[in-house]
DNA sequence: TTGACATGACACTAAACGGTTTCCTATAAG
DNA sequence: CTTATAGGAAACCGTTTAGTGTCATGTCAA
């Protein structure tokens, strides 16, 4: 209960927010330093900063420095661990359903 | 940029919390009371309910009372906002189609 | 060398979050 | 009727989070 060590939980953690999800959607199309996503939002680049390092700490994106730019990629592998883990529940679609209807049936 | 019209956001936040990942675990096996559910963690019974309203929330269970009772159940369908955004990324899993991309279009 | 640019690193604040305790209501059972 | 059970609701609290502004540092360019 106390140690928890679930690979899923840093990805989960990291795309609960619409605007770590948003920036994902960036990088998945073009790599990006931190100004060029602060630019897009509404928001300060420290902000932005927070937020990759949320995704880093996922291991969600990883950077490069190239002088003094520091470019940011994406890491799709890494949204590995929360497709897995629901992807347990693809069995659970149909079976509930039948349950349901089994259930409604032997009701009557 | 005010409007927030993220069909996978409620779901996505709902499932940040380890706990309510694991009460969604629990209840793809059996549908179970509030009370049920607060004797399997090291928790209070109101902490167990507002997990509950925030799963709610996301349409990720439904409630069904019979009489003092009140059921929660699964509804796997509601997480399929989730996986429909993480499938987005699978034609960036494997190998760079971005970084062609990008390429082509900076050779233009 | 001087200046502009890209970024990291703090310190700080308001709001949200996860949890508790307490109390109230409704239903089931003795 | 009385009591135990199941749960909702509200008030409260410490910590985390998401954002801000400010400043220091390293690098590129003129």
């Amino acid at each position: 209960m106390s140690t928890q060590i679930d690979p899923a939980q840093p990805v989960f953690r990291a795309l609960a927010d619409p605007t770590r999800r948003a920036i994902v959607m960036l990088l998945a199309e073009k790599d990006l330093r931190v100004g060029d996503i602060a630019t897009r939002f509404e928001m300060t680049r420290p902000a932005v900063a927070k937020h990759l390092a949320v995704l880093k700490s996922a291991d969600l994106i990883h950077v490069s420095q190239l002088g003094r730019e520091r470019i940011n990629h994406l890491n799709p592998a890494a949204l590995k661990a929360a497709t897995d883990w629901l992807n347990y529940f693809d069995r659970f679609w149909d079976d509930r359903l039948a349950a349901l209807k089994s259930a409604v049936e032997t009701d009557t």
